[in-house]
DNA sequence: TAGGCCATCTGGTCCT
DNA sequence: AGGACCAGATGGCCTA
């Protein structure tokens, strides 16, 4: 995890990728995506954590799936569906299936990957002393922020000297 | 052991 | 409708 930015590419992002849905079927050697391994992998998930499996068409996962998931009794769940119902007409919820929700975590994962790389490149432009332990990425936002004043106030009395000789 | 940092999941919102 | 982006929650790892 602490050296990811560094042994890591995009092409093992992929394998990840390939390995999550694959993890739907184990034994079966299989690694090409698809949303039906996606859709194992989620119920048997929800078997894990002794959640009613519904069907996929019944049941959207951003709604009852993650509430019973989340608060582990169906009592709470119960009581807050109820709640909703009584309220006035919520907005109506964008329906996502097991294998959509899979696919966007896989998004986020790429995207959050990107975003470390960049953090990866800023860390390099950044001064630091050698022996230092790697930056953090707050730090590493902080001391870009320093270095850029710094270097931006030398440019002025550079310009300031030059311009009253 | 507490606190910091990070990866991941998730739902909401915005945009195309 | 679906992808990008964001923020909150959670759990794991590491260090003082």
């Amino acid at each position: 995890m602490e050296f990811q930015g560094d042994f890591v590419d995009s092409s093992v992002l992929d394998l990840v990728t390939e390995v999550d849905f694959a993890l739907g079927s184990p034994g079966s050697g299989q690694t090409q995506p698809s949303s039906e391994h996606g859709v194992d992998l989620c119920d048997r998930l929800c078997d894990f954590a002794e959640i009613e499996t519904f069907s996929q068409e019944s049941v959207p996962f951003g709604e009852d799936r993650v509430q019973l998931a989340r608060f582990g009794d169906h009592s709470t769940s119960f009581k807050m569906g109820s709640l909703t119902s009584l309220m006035v007409r919520p907005k109506r919820k964008r329906v996502i299936t097991c294998a959509q929700r899979q696919a966007a975590n896989i998004r986020e994962r790429k995207r959050m990957f990107s975003l470390n790389e960049a953090f990866d490149q800023l860390r390099k432009k950044v001064p630091t002393f050698a022996y230092e332990k790697r930056l953090s990425r707050i730090e590493t936002l902080r001391l870009a922020i320093v270095y850029i004043s710094f270097m931006t106030d030398i440019l002025n009395n550079n310009e300031k000297d030059s311009g009253s000789e």
